[in-house]
DNA sequence: GTCTATAAAGGGATAGAC
DNA sequence: GTCTATCCCTTTATAGAC
């Protein structure tokens, strides 16, 4: 389009320069996303003090002042990457049949193991409680738009599946924390130290399994445990 | 004693100097601890990266070089912390009484709640997570000498109480993982996020009710959850 | 062993050419 | 908007006096 005044200067294709027909987005759009990725992925990484704006350049492959052109610091460009993560992540699943609440449950349980073991998605929880301190309002921000609507879609269905009188769930929102913990509490620990081997289908099975088998045995409807004797 | 040599060429007590009757320790045993206390506050505050060696030495009261004299380099010392924090806070708690199993269940529930929610005790774990990439053992000494020991005093302790039929565990360890989960099902995330309000007496009596109960009523004896129909 | 001063390296952010 | 080269600051680690 508007490049022939440049071809005019520069004289041809045989340029002696370097390897300017290096993949150069089109418009500052692409180099955006190409930023945001190679941040997302140093910063889970290496963390956040130890991931060098330089380094971010290069992983994604341009020049340090066009990523300051992009983000105005590097504090910018964190918590840009944190509420981003935050979103993308915990918006997929969903919790809304009501059917079989057993085969419900134990389906939502498998999905809600990956989203909360897998590395890729535990190092965005590792990375802002590890900077809790320097940016105190990270740490809510990513567990309101998060987690916390993890657990009120749970919380939610929890409610009805009580109204309907297939679970006795005095307390939704109490019991939806705790069926998370239930299916992650094997794995939660390790997972956040690193410490944890490969996970596969079958794992997650067991996790949802075995924390199904409890929280049914808890909370299946019985009418002796429905006083309020608090 | 032998500081006649220099007190001759400094000429008496009023020495020019500022103030070198600053409580300098006689033995490095005292600079040691004070060194320990002050990195173990500073790696705890702001992380492993953000955290200088010369920080950790103002807050000792020590000289940097006197610093490197203790710990060969900031990974050692850092690791050093990491050994001596994850043995002194799970050594303290004992499971062994075999009385009342809702009464010593909640009674353990209230103290791991502290040991696993406190802000203090907390930030270990966040430490090593944090830097779970770059230390890839620290996560598993951390975990073994820590956590891995308070699951097992759990275990233990339903192991007993299966065999003497007040409890229908099938595997202990399993369940100590979810007993551990449920008692700190609604403060852990937020805690590990650093949003979690000043927590009291009465939050952990609340944290280790709700669990227990949860977790009776799972684990109840009840012939009819025997059969191994997995 | 302990401190002061410094060396050597790297990071965040910017200036100026294009 | 984009890149190259650079400024200024902090950091780790050490050298040398005491």
């Amino acid at each position: 389009m508007d490049r022939s005044d440049t071809e005019k200067l520069d004289g041809g294709p045989d340029r002696p320069i370097k390897d300017r027909r290096a993949p150069r987005g089109p418009s500052s759009q692409a180099k955006n996303a190409r930023i945001v990725a190679a941040a997302r992925k140093l910063f889970a990484e290496n963390g956040y003090a130890e991931t060098s704006m330089e380094a971010i350049a290069r992983e994604a492959g341009v020049g340090k002042a066009t990523l300051y052109s992009h983000f105005n610091c590097k504090e910018d460009l964190f918590t840009s990457i944190v509420s981003i993560e935050g979103e993308a992540h915990f918006v997929k699943l969903t919790l809304a049949r009501p059917l079989s609440v057993a085969e419900d449950l134990h389906e939502f349980g498998r999905s809600a193991f990956w989203l909360l073991i897998a590395p890729e998605n535990v190092s965005i929880l590792r990375m802002v409680a590890a900077e809790a301190n320097r940016f105190p309002d990270l740490g809510r921000i990513f567990f309101e738009t998060g987690p916390s609507r993890l657990v009120d879609r749970v919380a939610q269905y929890l409610e009805r599946a009580d109204a309907i009188g297939q679970l006795s769930v005095p307390d939704p929102r109490l019991a939806a924390l705790q069926f998370l913990a239930l299916i992650t509490a094997e794995a939660r620990m390790p997972s956040f130290l690193g410490i944890l081997g490969p996970i596969d289908e079958a794992a997650a099975n067991r996790a949802a399994h075995a924390g199904v088998e409890v929280f049914l045995r808890a909370y299946r409807p019985d009418p002796r445990h429905h006083d309020k004797t608090d």
